[in-house]
RNA sequence: GCUCGAUUCGUCUAACGGUUAGGACGGCAGAUUCUCAUUCUGCAAAUAAGAGUUCGAUUCUCUUAUCGAGUACCA
């Protein structure tokens, strides 16, 4: 394990689904230590499970890093001195490998029938003993251990399915070091021969695939799930049969991400479950089933990287809102947690409202104008850039800024119940006539003259501000809420405030 | 079952032997405002339990409990 070495991480999911935000966070923190250390950061695509491949999945995970943020220095897409990096592409050059293995004595041939096996382990189950292919069966089975050369050799030839079993040593402490959990010993009798390679499909299984390639990558440090941890022993293991410890890579094993509610690791399922996304992007599977995505539903991905890297991280600051150079600038694996972090849908709102407001007017501008034009609404881009600028503070979402800007441009069709109960009555719709009257000796309405103007009026005639306000605001709006009711007369214009006074009193009456 | 890992407010977390156990989200209350939202102020809210070690434990050790992961010819 040498040091000073270049970094070089690898993001390296396998193509079954759709990625969800746990993944996502893997490759965030991957990036975010590749970039803190000057490093590079590399996709690689595990997909030696032909069985399990879903088609559209490696193009979502490319798709949802890109979104993310997440620049990809080594891949599928861009190449780079390892290519290929799809595994699938590279099935020629893990037998050799596993021959390597086979031939040092550390891994061995094994014809056991898969079929064989789960016989055996449920008879050995229903013995009340668990099943475990290691010391203690290895030698009884059909494997090369037990059969000769000469018998190997012809069952081979004659084309039966055979795998390499890694031969486990036993009673042998293995000690570890990982960078987030410090060090970890295991005794090896507790461990398994795993398989590491197939004759079914000519394929490696994840152990050794990920060993070599991260060997031949030149991987400096691999960042993973927590689920990993239990397989640590057998990589370390591997290393050594190989003879890569001088520049085996150091480990880091992050805590896994739960449910919001009830038990357990966050799930596909989860989304429609607690109705919020558990993926970046919206993905249909090719079943059909679809699932939505943190994009879709409106979240920044500013917001949503923010979210994630503080959930299993902290900068040991008290600072929470960051964009992706802070991120590589203060992230460091000695501040991740070593507990598993409850998702919270809350905060990854608060973080969003956070994030759109700071986006300029223009932008917003530039999202909401779309929304009006659908809605049949035709104005300016310069209008709506005035109209999201007045309500950026009470959206969460883009989407929050039509129904808060809708009547801004257009007249209320109707008026909110509650708030027409409580505020249009006979004297203040009287008063409101004044009002208007008031309104129409200008020549345009300015909220910085009209508003203490209209205020002083209020109080020179002792009307309640509150009841004569409201009252205003059902008129131009429809609703009591909103912002600055001058400002928005100001928007619309004097003769379209008039009017909609007007048309309000003809069509609520004038009050009880 | 076995193996490994984890355990601070409801949630995310800070405090790496000495703090009135801090912050954020959410909750509640108040202030501001023409309303709603924002903003501001305040309040409630935690060291899983029990033994040690120590002058002193959230922090170190052990036991128990709980949670999580793994236990595939899946990753």
């Amino acid at each position: 394990m040498s040091e000073n070495r270049r970094v070089r991480v690898r993001f390296a999911p396998s193509p079954t689904g759709a990625l969800h935000i746990g993944g996502v966070r893997t490759a965030l923190y991957n990036y975010l230590f590749a970039r803190r250390h000057g490093g590079d950061f590399i996709l690689r695509i595990e997909d030696t499970d032909s069985q399990r491949f879903v088609p559209g999945a490696e193009a979502y995970i490319i798709e949802a890093l890109k979104w993310c943020g997440i620049e990809v220095d080594e891949g599928v897409e861009q190449g780079g001195p390892h290519a290929p990096y799809r595994q699938s592409e590279r099935k020629d050059i893990y037998l050799k490998y596993a021959m390597q293995l086979v031939e040092s004595g550390d891994a061995y041939y094994a014809f056991d029938s898969a079929e064989a096996l789960d016989a055996l382990r449920k008879q050995t189950e229903q013995q009340g003993g668990t099943f475990a292919y290691n010391h203690s069966v290895r030698t009884q089975l059909d494997t090369s251990l037990r059969l000769s050369a000469d018998e190997v050799r012809s069952r081979i030839e004659r084309g039966d399915q055979w795998v390499i079993r890694f031969k486990m040593p036993e009673n042998e402490n293995v000690e570890m070091d990982d960078l987030i959990r410090g060090h970890i010993t295991i005794n090896t009798s507790t461990l398994d021969d795993k398989v590491l390679y197939k004759s079914a499909d000519a394929l490696p299984t994840y152990h050794l695939a990920n060993i070599v390639d991260d060997h031949l990558m030149e991987i400096s440090h691999v960042i993973r799930g927590e689920e990993w941890l239990p397989s640590l022993p057998l990589h370390y293991l591997l290393y050594r049969a190989f003879g890569w410890t001088d520049t085996q890579p150091r480990f880091a094993h992050l805590p896994l991400l739960l449910k919001p509610q009830g038990q357990g690791k966050l799930s596909k399922r989860d989304g429609d479950k607690f109705g919020f996304p558990v993926f970046p992007l919206r993905w249909v599977a090719p079943d059909g089933e679809a699932a939505m995505g943190y994009r879709e539903e409106g979240y920044l991905p500013e917001a949503f990287i923010n979210m994630l890297a503080l959930l299993g991280w902290n900068p040991g600051t008290e600072q929470e809102l960051f964009d992706m150079n802070q991120l590589i600038e203060a992230f460091s694996l000695e501040k991740v947690s070593k507990s598993g972090a409850r998702f919270n849908p809350d905060k990854a709102k608060w973080f969003n409202s956070q994030y759109l407001r700071r986006k300029s007017d223009d932008e917003l501008g530039q999202m909401l104008l779309p929304m009006l034009k659908a809605e049949g609404i035709d104005t300016t881009l310069q209008r709506a850039v005035r109209a999201a600028g007045m309500i950026k503070e009470r959206a969460t979402f883009p989407a929050d800024l039509l129904p808060l800007t809708r009547q801004m441009f257009v007249e209320p069709e109707q008026y909110d119940e509650k708030s027409v109960a409580k505020f249009w009555k006979a004297d203040n719709v009287t008063r409101l006539g004044e009002l208007a009257d008031k309104l129409a000796g200008y020549s345009a309405i300015e909220a910085a003259t009209v508003e203490p103007e209209v205020h002083q009026w209020i109080v020179d005639r002792q009307y309640s501000m509150g009841q004569m306000m409201n009252t205003l605001r059902i008129a131009i709006l429809g609703i009591s809420q909103g912002p600055s009711i001058f400002e928005i007369c100001e928007f619309i214009g004097k003769d379209d405030t008039i009017r909609r006074i007007a048309n309000a009193i003809g069509r609520l009456g004038k009050g009880k």
